[in-house]
DNA sequence: ATTGCTGATGGAAGGACTTCCACGCACTGA
DNA sequence: TCAGTGCGTGGAAGTCCTTCCATCAGCAAT
């Protein structure tokens, strides 16, 4: 079949070990004979088995993701900067969708460990006992991705949601808006909503303002539009803090199929800076986390972890930033 | 550390053979002894080592993805496709971003080879005659998706683009326009624009209409939306068929911007049926490709491959389906 | 009682690498 | 001249499984 280490030996007239020398630049070789070996490497086109490289040193150059669902809003750009990074630091990623099921989740990490991963990326809607629990047992080097672990135990990369939100109060506030609503569903603790809602609650009470909460079964933008649309006829507010943008979206379609204007009559903010922002008429003012660099910083961290370097904190927290468009522009 | 297979054998008193037997099911074994083994594996917490396990039986049971960009409007969604059927079936994927670069395929088809993987599936803007020489080379059995070979040497699952396109412009020239023009970007041979381009083009001149371009650089929102705010205000048209959805978007944006109206004086069709569609005001009317079910066919034709499973035709087929909206309902 | 099967299990040889240990050689310093 | 020092290399063990071949007990058939 095809070539394996010990042929290209023959060729090049050395041992195996030698290749192998060659081959992982893990001992200085003679430069005639490393120029034997690669030879033989390219008259023979070999090209290493991964899988044999893998049993031998006890490292696979993989990682594991596991993502509630990549096909959500903004994952697959998440993904995309996990395995950019990955790819500069030769490796690979194993990507699995656990739609937030713990059982799933659990599931995962075991076989993740079957396969002998170097490394997991975790992400989930919130971060439970269970889940450290097999982190612990699994003796894999985990970082946590748009996951809070509010006790700190496992490394993690975060934006400030709760901050985020305070933010948003204090921007909506300043335009002069009072009935300021926040448009989420309720989870248990933990999620990232919670944060936000609690962020957007303590700013809301802090500027003596009664919170008015929208919520909605699911975080998607058939509920969100029901929800509004019915919200709007009943209670008077000037402005929708949303928990994400696609969320805030149906806010303004809500608000406009119901007659009144955006942001005249109420300002809208979503979440998320995905691209969905900038497709909306008008534009949605959004708050800003670096989706793609959620991931990429989250794998530059799991390379850290895995090459001994220093780290300096176990919970990165990424900045973020109101982006303001049309749909929260002074009327 | 972790317990082998042969710890196993020892608690069960037992051979490993006997182990192997009971975790692969590939032979009777007494079921008492089976209970024994079942009973180690649980007081040990034994979890076969899947690399191991590869390296013995030349299966490593997972399949490699290429993609051009997770993070492109509608991959991702084909990508958990993908995934939903891999884990069905007990696979799991290793997913690559190949930005589309010759080059940078080329390199990972090599990777996936050295990964062992039981198969690939790939996502390419186009097929060219060095992809496939690579996959003659590299010996696994190939998928493509969305990806047509238009000499049909692999197999490969797509919709009938041109076809959607005739579809498409059938459609509206039932609804009395006249002006079509086609939204796009130019490519090189073998793209699915190109193809979806080659339908529209047919078409009308089949029904004696001329066709009009209007181009773009990139398959953009921004590039479609100057491109179109531009054509607009030169040249009247009554319709636009986009090649995405992303595009169709801005095209509505751009007739809005323009103060002319959706569907009155321009109807919009997409391509594609990606969430945004629903997301637009007015909504949009677009081209539904079972983008989920592209990825879970495209997987389920790969099991089928590596399972000897008998298979019908080489070329899969998926039905595409004009989905009607306010952007070119009646007026 | 002997032969011939079958069902259940053990033994051992791979599979393709990494890595530790040992060794030869040329050279240095006393 | 001889021990000491490295560099460059070979040999072989080890990684954890799968799988083929052999074995063996038990039973039906002759």
């Amino acid at each position: 079949m095809s070539a394996t280490i010990y042929d290209v030996a023959r060729e090049a007239g050395v041992s195996m070990a030698t290749v192998s020398r060659v081959l992982n630049e893990t001992a200085v070789v003679k430069d005639e004979t490393k120029k034997r070996v690669l030879d033989a490497i390219a008259k023979l086109s070999y090209r290493p088995n991964a899988v044999a490289r893998g049993l031998a040193s006890k490292r696979t150059k993989t990682i594991g993701v596991i993502v509630p669902d990549v096909s959500a809003a903004f994952m697959a750009e998440l993904v995309r900067g996990i395995e950019d990074v990955a790819r500069m630091y030769h490796y690979h990623i194993i990507l699995c969708n656990s739609d937030g099921l713990l059982a799933r989740e659990v599931d995962l990490i075991g076989t993740m460990w079957e396969k002998q991963v170097d490394g997991i990326i975790f992400m989930s809607p919130a971060l439970l006992t269970e889940h450290v629990n097999t982190f612990e047992e699994a003796q894999i080097p985990i970082v946590l991705c748009r996951t809070d672990d509010p006790e700190g135990r496992i490394p993690s990369v975060n934006i400030d949601n709760s901050g985020a939100s305070i933010d948003a109060v204090r921007y909506l506030h300043k335009k002069g808006r009072n009935k300021i609503a926040f448009l989420g569903s309720i989870h248990h603790e933990g999620t990232l909503t919670s944060e936000r809602r609690r962020g957007y609650v303590a700013e809301m009470e802090n500027r003596k303002l009664t919170p008015i909460f929208i919520d909605t079964a699911r975080e998607e933008y058939q509920d969100a539009l029901l929800a509004v649309r019915t919200h709007v006829t009943m209670e008077p507010i000037d402005a929708i803090l949303a928990a994400n943008d696609e969320m805030a979206i149906a806010a303004i379609h809500a608000i406009l199929d119901e007659k009144k204007s955006v942001p005249k009559d109420i300002a809208v903010v979503g979440f998320d800076n995905t691209k969905l922002s900038m497709m909306a008429r008008p534009e949605l003012t959004t708050i800003a986390q670096p989706m793609y660099d959620y991931g990429a910083v989250a794998m530059r961290f799991m390379t850290k972890l895995l090459l001994d370097e220093p780290i300096s904190t176990f919970r990165v927290v990424l900045p973020h930033q109101i982006l303001e468009h049309a749909s929260s522009a002074d009327v």
